[in-house]
DNA sequence: GTCTATACTTCGATAGAC
DNA sequence: GTCTATCGAAGTATAGAC
């Protein structure tokens, strides 16, 4: 892991930033994230949000890396568990994750060089669940044609998403029913059994963690 | 119709601020909507805002009462039309009416005042598409625990609201799958046959119309 | 109802001392 | 790397003339 030597041990004020930033976007909304309330959350001054980052698209797009990479961290443990699909579900229903993305995705849709940040990752992330898809419904006799892996993963995320926005706002009517609708859709396709080898799952996992991540800056 | 007689050929100020508001917000964000560029964009002064609206937060929520307005009639024409299950997908579908909601529900998710209001329409408008799936549900013979309702709802908006954000973000991988998907399962759930006179979806429909709609300010 | 003028706040960003 | 000081821009909102 390339990135974890900048990580060790690390409690600089840039990550304190960076940490204090993605609080108050989840917890406030994109909008809240000024340099003042950044910097007032970590304790610091605004001034050195300037000094850590050239401006404050450039601190969204430092939360936006390590967002990322906590997902992608995730996304490999997911993948590499007893039952990757039940796995995966249980990672996008993440409150805190799920209202972060959406919080992103509102923010790309005003915010051009967020916007190509977002669609750039969002991108490779789905394709990566497609291909998790794609893998587990022929080893479980699925039809694709039937079931378009590619449809699957975006209904999956798409209903995570929602509950996570409609819960932070008080609303649950049919969550517990969605949620038990979704569960027994897995356990058909994903039934339980003993773990097993998978070398095309390998490849996934090694494809993730290269090609195309985050890329540091420094 | 109250709200009808307040409408006829008025092109007035406050109108205007209303509609350039939306359109900043569809288009921009809610960040975008300050007084002075929702001034600019209806061709009028800054100040007018405050004339017209105590506060912003009032703007907001005469936008938010204008939307829920219009998504209302919409509904009812769906839920009146031949086949109420395919139109609502084609009204939760479009681009506008999804961006719009996607906005207000990230604004609900940090001001107080919108979020009542968000979640109160939310909560009726989801609760008239539940009614309106169990009685298809019903007359079909689907199972109501194999697909529960309000679980039908929630997925089926969640999934139109995902195609529209993606769509404005220039992400398509798995759209059209996932469409063909939903409309395999509607016209299995509710294939086409003559139109019908049915006094349960008449009531509904009043229901709708009736019963806790946008209060009138003044 | 619409205008001008203006008070007050908060924001992003920079310069320069230490 | 962090501080003080500060600028200019943009925001919300109000007062008062017309």
């Amino acid at each position: 892991m390339a990135l974890a030597s900048r990580n060790i041990g690390v409690d600089d004020s840039r990550t304190r930033l960076v940490e204090a930033a993605e609080q108050l976007m989840r917890e406030e909304g994109y909008a809240a994230v000024t340099s003042r309330r950044v910097a007032s959350k970590a304790g610091l001054k605004p001034q050195l949000v300037h000094y850590h980052f050239r401006s404050m698209d450039d601190l969204f797009l430092a939360v936006s890396e390590r967002g990322a990479q906590q997902l992608s961290e995730h996304l490999d443990r997911a993948l590499a568990s007893h039952q990757p699909l039940h796995s995966l579900w249980e990672l996008i229903s993440d409150r805190n994750t799920a209202v972060l993305a959406s919080e992103f995705l509102a923010l790309a849709n005003h915010r051009r060089t967020i916007r190509a940040e977002v669609a750039r990752y969002a991108k490779r992330y789905r394709s990566v669940q497609i291909e998790l898809l794609s893998l587990t419904f022929s080893e479980c006799g699925i039809s694709r044609t039937l079931y378009p892996p590619a449809a699957m993963a975006l209904i999956m995320e798409s209903i995570a998403r929602t509950l996570a926005i409609e819960a932070s706002l008080g609303l649950s009517a049919g969550h517990a029913d969605a949620i038990r609708f979704v569960k027994r859709y897995l356990d058909i396709v994903e039934p339980v059994r003993s773990p097993r080898k998978s070398s095309k799952r390998e490849k996934l996992l090694a494809d993730l963690s290269g090609r195309g991540g985050p890329v540091p800056r420094k």
